[in-house]
DNA sequence: TTATATTAGTTGTACATACAAAATATAAAT
DNA sequence: ATTTATATTTTGTATGTACAACTAATATAA
């Protein structure tokens, strides 16, 4: 009957509610492709949700910044942030309209697109490559699905 | 022979690369899987990275910082913060030893170890509840699977 | 045994991100 | 038509995290 809450032998602690841990492993995950995502978005001079989100503008010209926050799952503070980064960099332009901001592509932006196609396709193949495109298809099906489930509450 | 990368009519542009992609999704989960265990590690007045940090402590007295900022996954530098933090909290109490620094509970930090782990349980619970036992504990072992993948370039 | 390389930790700086509060604009209710 | 409520965005502030450069200590080589 031992308890593995017991440090056993030579400072082994049993560290298994780590590795258990959803909340640690999320994060793990989360450092780890983004690092592998910042080196193949590097080419582009921007990080990949930056990419995203020019991606996203140039295929929506005209949306508004709230659809844009909810499309990417962060909170319309971070967007402004972004939002004025890229617009500084004339990457994308806003259009007041009454309450709402619209956010268009501008020429630079647009010309960016084929770079940023590319670095997407590189740090997928990057990841399916290690893990296994298989093991990738699922992964991020079944991360997209447990996101949903927690993000109602 | 239609071309998915043309704006469908009404603007409705497709969105696919999002949903397919693991930096997104990775960081969608985190976002989220973050925020339900900072609810539940209110209670502890910490954030649920130190309650982990100190548990690592409790559990292995004396642990270097080397090891600790392995077993978290997370760079030195970020450990040195951490550890700075907790120990103006007198949650934990370095030791430095030559070139090393060896990290200790103290009472305080001991104290709260209970708290800690109902923290964990419950937060636990409420993601199992939320995404199902099953998915819960399959998802972080798939996490754990791929992140050391990745991790090795 | 002095010079050089390696290792552990810290510090400066930068970025992504969030929350709460403020600003602004529209919509609803009296 | 004025007041009140609601919705969108911005701003102030705080936190987690990393990288590069630095410091200090040990280990290796000459």
């Amino acid at each position: 009957m031992d308890n593995p809450m017991l440090d056993a032998p030579g400072g082994q602690a049993d560290e298994s509610f780590l590795r258990n841990c959803l909340f640690f492993n999320a994060n793990r995950l989360s450092r780890a492709v983004t690092k592998l995502a910042e080196e193949h978005f590097a080419q582009t001079g921007l990080s990949p949700m930056y990419g995203y989100l020019i991606r996203i503008v140039n295929g929506s010209p005209g949306i508004t910044q709230k659809l844009l926050a909810e499309k990417l799952y962060i909170t319309p503070s971070t967007l402004t942030r972004f939002i004025d980064k890229l617009e500084t960099k004339k990457l994308v332009e806003r259009k007041v309209q009454g309450k709402t901001v619209l956010v268009y592509p501008t020429e630079k932006g647009l010309a960016l697109e084929n770079q940023i196609r590319d670095a997407s396709k590189s740090f997928k193949a990057a990841y399916e490559e290690l893990i296994g495109q298989a093991a990738a298809v699922m992964l991020s099906a079944e991360i997209e699905k447990s996101s949903a489930l927690l993000e109602e509450h």
